[in-house]
DNA sequence: CCTATTTGACCAGA
DNA sequence: TCTGGTCAAATAGG
């Protein structure tokens, strides 16, 4: 055991200080992006093409950071690390089951309840995602489409609760979810808990924007889609990396976003734009990465402070004004097939 | 027949 | 040990 422990140590040593150098290029991105955007207008060519410029280098830097701490899980070998960003989570659970449960038996995940009487509730808990909650006299009032699948009695309370979560989970491992439960004092009232970011946005919901805020409820989605711009540029810089030098592996840090766009069946009326953004989510990359070493991280506060929620402002990369000059003119969500 | 919802089982975390 | 979140078979609805 201490052998090993010594040795998990200087491999953790090394993960985080990759971790962390990829943290720091993000910022320095960040803050590029946003000095450019104040003197200049970004254009699409200059987001989707990537030419080499100061972007470009930090997103190397940054990719380079994340090879390299992946190599060095790899070279731990075992990497028992269940992270949902995985590609067996990202795929929807129950796909990933066997990943994250007890790693027993398990064989296939899909058991029939009764004779198998295994796999049901297993569940990588997602303790530190983002929350913010609002009330709303409607639970359908965001725009994004939800699928129910669970009720609950709740201590204490005189209504249950209903678990919604994205209707494109399965699809596109989109992970967000909602709780909605009516309050007490007022019935006619809704809480709704929001869990995390949508990164099958822009899809279907009529506009992205239109976030569930109607209560002056400080939303912070915003930040996905900035940080989808910035996810779309590394994907493409992805894909030409992993050419060249075979990185695949880096798709578990990102891969759940990104890997069902591409077999969607052709079918419907995904475009590219709304597809390869879709499933990026950066700051939830990073919190899945942040995530894997959670267990042991004592010092965690000190690349996100606290929670979830503050590591996704951290990461977002372009304020929100940007973000709309950025968006109108070359990815038209509203138009083609957001609605 | 396909998709969404219901509901009891199951499990993780406090 | 208990509570609450999630799974997935069963069921309902289109």
């Amino acid at each position: 055991m201490d052998p090993n422990s010594n040795n998990t140590k200087s491999i953790k040593r090394k993960v985080v200080d990759q971790l962390v150098q990829g943290y720091e290029f993000a910022t320095q991105l960040q803050l590029l992006l946003s000095h450019q955007h104040s003197s200049q207008y970004i254009s699409q060519t200059r987001i989707v093409s990537g030419d080499l410029d100061p972007v470009d280098e930090l997103i190397a830097k940054i990719l380079s950071s994340f090879h390299k701490t992946i190599s060095v899980l790899d070279s731990c070998d075992s990497v028992p690390m269940a992270v949902e960003g995985s590609p067996n989570a990202s795929r929807g659970d129950d796909l990933a089951a066997p990943v994250s449960c007890n790693g027993g038996d398990s064989g296939d995940s899909r058991k029939r309840l009764g004779v198998g009487k295994g796999k049901r509730g297993c569940y990588t808990r997602k303790k530190r995602w983002h929350t913010w909650t609002v009330e709303a006299s409607r639970i359908d009032e965001d725009k994004y489409a939800w699928r129910k699948y669970g009720q609950k009695e709740i201590l204490n309370s005189k209504f249950p609760r209903s678990y919604f979560r994205c209707t494109h989970k399965q699809t596109r491992g989109c992970k967000a979810t909602k709780l909605v439960q009516k309050q007490e004092q007022d019935p006619s009232l809704f809480q709704i808990t929001y869990i995390g970011h949508h990164t099958c946005n822009v899809s279907d919901q009529t506009h992205t924007n239109t976030e569930p805020n109607d209560h002056g409820v400080v939303m912070d989605s915003d930040n996905a889609l900035a940080a989808t711009i910035a996810q779309d540029h590394v994907n493409a810089n992805i894909q030409e990396q992993e050419q060249e030098n075979d990185i695949s592996s880096l798709i578990v840090v990102g891969a759940g976003m990104v890997k069902e766009e591409g077999n969607n069946n052709g079918d419907q009326n995904k475009n590219y734009c709304e597809g390869s953004s879709v499933d990026g989510d950066l700051s939830l990359v990073w919190q899945d990465v942040m995530m894997m070493f959670d267990d042991h991280q004592h010092h965690q506060n000190h690349y996100y402070q606290g929670e979830t929620s503050t590591a996704s402002h951290q990461f977002s990369f372009i304020d929100n004004d940007q973000l709309f000059s950025l968006f109108d003119p070359y990815c038209p969500y509203e138009g083609t097939n957001a609605i």
